[in-house]
DNA sequence: AATGAATGAGCCTTCATTCAT
DNA sequence: CATGAATGAAGGCTCATTCAT
């Protein structure tokens, strides 16, 4: 009895994921605009209604799949602290690694990028309820927290590191854009080279003592 | 027949004008998402139909939007320049007006920043022709040109001073990113502020001969 | 000029009409459930879209099929009253005019009758605007109103009148509603019989002095 | 085994009452429009499939739901009768127990009201055999005849009994419909004291000889 | 150049109902 | 008997676009 309600609870969420890789095909092939109930079923192979059986409304779709993206993204920065705690890496170094971590994340994944900023500034009307908006807040926060933690174990106050930590953000982002919306070509430059080079010359920054 | 014909240019493109007008405001007030052709014929004072005498379609407006954004762009810029070269500012002090130019003007205009996102990621189907997609790129570069040249005014190299200009602008991107989505507020930042403290650790980096 | 706009005004109330014509239609032959923009739509020969160019949404439709179906009720008691004046009749014999003027309405139209009782009870939504259900309420009470004046002429108080005013009204209502489900036939009785019936007696009971 | 089947009869009426308990609580809560099958299952504990076990489809339940509203107005109606035997009333007085009866039970469950009017007029499709209508009927006669008896026992003739009741049963009809629709407070007045009214008015007109 | 009317495709969503398990 | 999953038709509505006048 209990093996099947487990393997039923097991199949919904696996069918739940389904209708999710599928919006998150559709809106990779469309972009936001182009993504309806419809396409997202058809590629699901579901006829429309049946997507209300797993979401509530398209927005929840779009909630669950920034979520999803969150939670990826928390991964690959916790692999990194974890690899750093094993190497016993030096404050610089664990800046360094778990900088690069959530930056070489939406580098890799650039739709991961255009999801969490449609999705936050894109939709007002009933979409990402309060609540869940805090919670995504959190889970975006929890990513940057580790580069922060460095920077206060390189000698930074909690205010200087929550500043740095932000430019640092920003910079990422910005260059993330230029390179997703190939502005950066524009340039002739390159975003992770870039993105190197702020590291560094934060790194050389915060190093006072040895000027 | 001359005089008649010109006229005709001129009213023409006033009244084109006209319309563009009515789009900036309606997609001020109302957001890209909001902005419809009916609402821009009403607010321009036409009937949907008409807006076809003046673009071809919907995205021609954006288009034509964003190429008039990137002038306004220009134009604070060069006054920033024009200002400064009446006020002889040193380098130093023309890569921070130049840089605060075009900085300003998207802190005080969240708007145009959405315009550039929006018509280069969110535009697939017909918008933007390539051509046209150049013609703004162009624009964008000539508005950062002279914070390059400000960059090489004080000593560095072509290649380096694009280098650092386009970190620059990713930088500023990046937190009127942050700031238009609300997302600074979760870090407690402001991001005129950091914007600055990045051109001030701009401008110390470039000078090693005084350290 | 002038002649030109007035032609087009007369179009297009002559086609609003026509959509109010099918809206009626689809009414009657499907009932009010059955009654969707796309079926009132096809009935009018239009798109569904089109439909959006004379009524804001499917309940402003209902609104002005109610209003219309209200005004023809007040025309028919004008004419009585107006009949009834000509032929200079006495108050007793003008109650009966009024009262059957309105009875007689609804006898022989009886969607008009369902219209009102749909409307009012049926359509919580967006429906009926407040001030639309004043407008509509103050309509209904005009088509009474000269029976409350004849009750008055007859000599009772305002208030005497108002309250067999109101207890004429709704004797009247559920013969006609007993009538139009069917239900009359089960007692093998005839609404209008019977509410001639109830005039009679209402005459009867005001005439105290004869007695 | 026979006694499996009973126990397996008396088990499936029982779900199937639960069933109905749900739908009528639904009903009372939601209205008639808002009154879904998946809404039903829901209340009743059951998934939508199940319903269908015990109902052939959504209006053969409304149609059980009537069935057993009318039940309920007869037993109003049942009490109130053997309370005036018990009591010794008078014919006057048993009139006037056996109308306050039905018209207090419908104006203490307007709910029971609508499911009424509704099933005899909103649905056409398959609702409503006409075997059943008659049933309805029969029920309906049933809780009315008690007034239609006082009435002979006040000494009108079968045909006139019948008549005055057909037209007391229609004022009330008409009451309680001005009141549940709010109608009755445009004319500022309260349906159940128009109600004894008229049957009061009733009474004294049954009585010639006393004047 | 502009209008007014209309189209048609599309949108999100709801729901009674079916059916294999 | 009951479930869980899914269907398919329909619902109201919006909008860019077209085109005769």
């Amino acid at each position: 009895m209990e093996a099947k309600l487990l393997r039923q609870q097991v199949m919904n969420d696996s069918r739940r994921a389904l209708v999710l890789d599928a919006a998150r095909s559709v809106f990779e092939r469309l972009g936001i605009e182009g993504a309806s109930i419809r396409e997202i079923a058809k590629q699901a192979g579901y006829t429309p209604g049946a997507i209300y059986s797993y979401f509530e409304n398209k927005e929840a779709i779009y909630g669950a799949l920034l979520a999803e993206s969150l939670e990826r993204l928390n991964a690959a920065v916790d692999a990194a602290v974890h690899a750093a705690g094993a190497a016993g890496l030096s404050p610089d170094e664990l800046l360094e690694a778990t900088a690069r971590a959530w930056f070489g994340f939406y580098a890799a994944n650039p739709r991961d990028l255009d999801l969490g900023f449609y999705l936050v500034q894109g939709m007002r009307p009933r979409g990402l309820t309060t609540e869940l908006n805090f919670q995504l807040n959190d889970r975006l926060h929890d990513a940057l927290r580790p580069c922060e933690e460095a920077l206060q174990a390189m000698g930074l106050s909690p205010d200087d590191a929550l500043r740095e930590n932000t430019a640092l953000f920003a910079h990422g982002v910005g260059l993330l854009l230029l390179q997703h919306t190939g502005r950066i070509r524009m340039f002739g430059q390159d975003a992770t080279a870039l993105f190197k080079n702020y590291v560094d010359a934060l790194l050389w920054r915060l190093r006072p003592a040895q000027h």
